[in-house]
DNA sequence: CGGTTGACCAAGT
DNA sequence: GACTTGGCCAACC
């Protein structure tokens, strides 16, 4: 049985290289408005490297809060593997958003 | 079932 | 642009 996660992931799994999702069109993909839900899903992450969660980002183009990483070393972790697939990244905030965002 | 928490969002100040 | 408030939904106790 697939809990609510699980359908994030499988969702997350369609969003090609080199393009990023938001957790509300991630939510609303699989017919939820639970925004804060699908974080949840995410820092689980059992399926780490098969699920791109950095390619998730919020509506400010913004990579998220990470509560799982250290405090000190931010988030550039994660933004430079989402540069190796292509995606521009500026303090911390997606370059050219919209462009790079895949519509579910 | 109720209360708390969480990688959020939108609107108001 | 930054902070605060209210709202949303799912998971856990």
């Amino acid at each position: 049985m697939e809990s609510f996660a699980e359908r994030i992931y499988r969702e997350l799994k369609k969003v090609p290289k080199g393009k990023v999702t938001t957790y509300k069109e991630l939510a609303k993909a699989v017919g939820t408005r639970a925004y804060r839900a699908v974080g949840m899903a995410l820092s689980k992450n059992p399926y780490a490297p098969e699920v791109a969660c950095h390619r998730v980002v919020t509506s400010s183009g913004r990579i998220g809060g990470f509560m799982g990483q250290k405090h000190g070393e931010k988030i550039d972790k994660k933004i430079n593997m989402l540069k190796r697939e292509g995606i521009e990244f500026v303090e911390d905030r997606v370059k050219n958003f919209e462009e790079v965002m895949f519509r579910l």
